[in-house]
DNA sequence: GCGACTAATAGTCACTATGACAATAAAGGG
DNA sequence: CCCTTTATTGTCATAGTGACTATTAGTCGC
């Protein structure tokens, strides 16, 4: 708490929460984009979010808009992972406004529809997402910095899967963030070599989606980091 | 930006930062603390903080605080990360308040003063930290993951050193942070060979502290990310 | 000045984890 | 029925790591 808190004075400002919904559509990143009606940036595709309400932590307020821009019923179960606080002065020219960011993770996206407030609202593919409203790009590259270097080293890549999965799908997962193929067989080593990250389910049940020979359903295990981590292939001399 | 943003009601809040600042004393991870005067939390330690100010950031807040309670001229050097913002309501009992936490990293501790509000300022080892006011524990706690957590895949362990240093300087972050013990060999290997992590001084001056062989001088070298990663030991089976 | 102690540095060895493949199995599409 | 696609099982060479031993070069106590 601020040492000189009883003492100085200060200025209130608005806080909000802006977020980087991310989603698998047909093995590409996808984000949830609304279209702003009005000025600034009338036009242009943002983030969704919202004001954080007098008795809400940034968090509650988070859920409360992911809720509200997906039309999800139950979000209670979705990853939700604080990004950092955006509090440049002048980055909203209307007012002062700190925005607290947060990544979120769906496994299937829903159909987009109309907000609350009747903004236009899209599934975009990442690489075709900029350029946003206001720093709205920077915090977008951040949610994916954050979530690309997260599934190095935790079992984030599960919160993109449906509750069974198959380890292709898992492996989409992290191709599609990382933008890399992956090697089938040593990616199927390393997570079944990785204790706690999924368990196959029980029945043997198999998935025999579209095309190739059907695959083995797993669900995501009770771990939640990696040791070791799973690296992604290091593009020296690569383009980058 | 929120997209009921021109339709929603919305309420002040007050905005302030609060700083872990962590260093090395004696080969121990210390922290600064301040005394509270004032109710709540009278006479209890806190992290230092403050308000941040209307053409301020947050970033720009947090680093002029640090260099008040520091009482250090420049603090442009030094490495500021910001942690995450904690926003429960009722976390401080007196008003809304909404606080960006930093962490911040010193090479060597400039001796505790009294802070410009005249509040008893300290360095108290990590171990003895708590309990701390307000939601301070969780804020340190979380600043205490995350350099540990960064330690492993970034060369942030320099910002704990000064601008020239032996290995067994930089070896003994690692050991404070982790609470751990590196073996030496193996330590210097996995340094040496990560390409950018650290370079030897030219001149090729040794330290002679105190007690045995006199080790070589090193300087922070141009990289950032350490590919792989300096993993700590996995503490299985034995006690946490 | 001597021996104990400390820390830096050099080097060894076994084992784990990984990257790059080859090969086989099981589906669907023409 | 042949081809394409994906899953799955293996193999092999090698980088990286953990556990250790040995040597070197200082300080400290006496």
């Amino acid at each position: 708490m601020p040492s000189g808190y009883d003492k100085y004075a200060y200025e209130p400002f608005a806080v909000t929460v802006d977020l980087a919904v991310l989603t698998l559509r047909a093995g590409a990143l996808h984000v949830l984009l609304v279209e702003r009606g009005q000025e600034p940036y009338a036009g242009r595709w943002a983030l969704p979010g919202g004001f954080v309400a007098p008795d809400e932590s940034a968090e509650t307020a988070a859920r409360r808009e992911l809720a509200e821009e997906t039309g999800l019923v139950d979000v209670s179960g979705l990853h939700l992972e604080q990004l950092r606080t955006y509090s440049e002065p002048g980055r909203d020219p209307r007012m002062r406004v700190v925005s607290v960011a947060f990544a979120a993770l769906l496994p299937h996206a829903p159909e987009a529809h109309a907000g609350s407030d009747a903004a236009q609202a899209r599934w975009v593919p990442y690489h075709s997402a900029k350029p946003l409203a206001f720093d709205h790009d920077r915090i977008l590259a951040d949610a994916h910095d954050r979530v690309g270097a997260k599934l190095e080293y935790t079992c984030l890549a599960t919160a993109f899967c449906p509750p069974e999965f198959t380890l292709g799908e898992l492996r989409q997962v992290y191709e599609a963030v990382w933008d890399t193929a992956l090697d089938r067989p040593n990616f199927r080593r390393k997570v079944l070599a990785t204790p706690g990250f999924v368990e196959p389910v029980p029945g043997a049940a198999r998935l025999t989606g579209g095309r190739g020979k059907p695959a083995a359903l797993y669900r995501a295990g009770t771990a939640t980091a990696l040791h070791p981590p799973l690296l992604r292939p290091s593009r020296e001399g690569r383009p980058a």
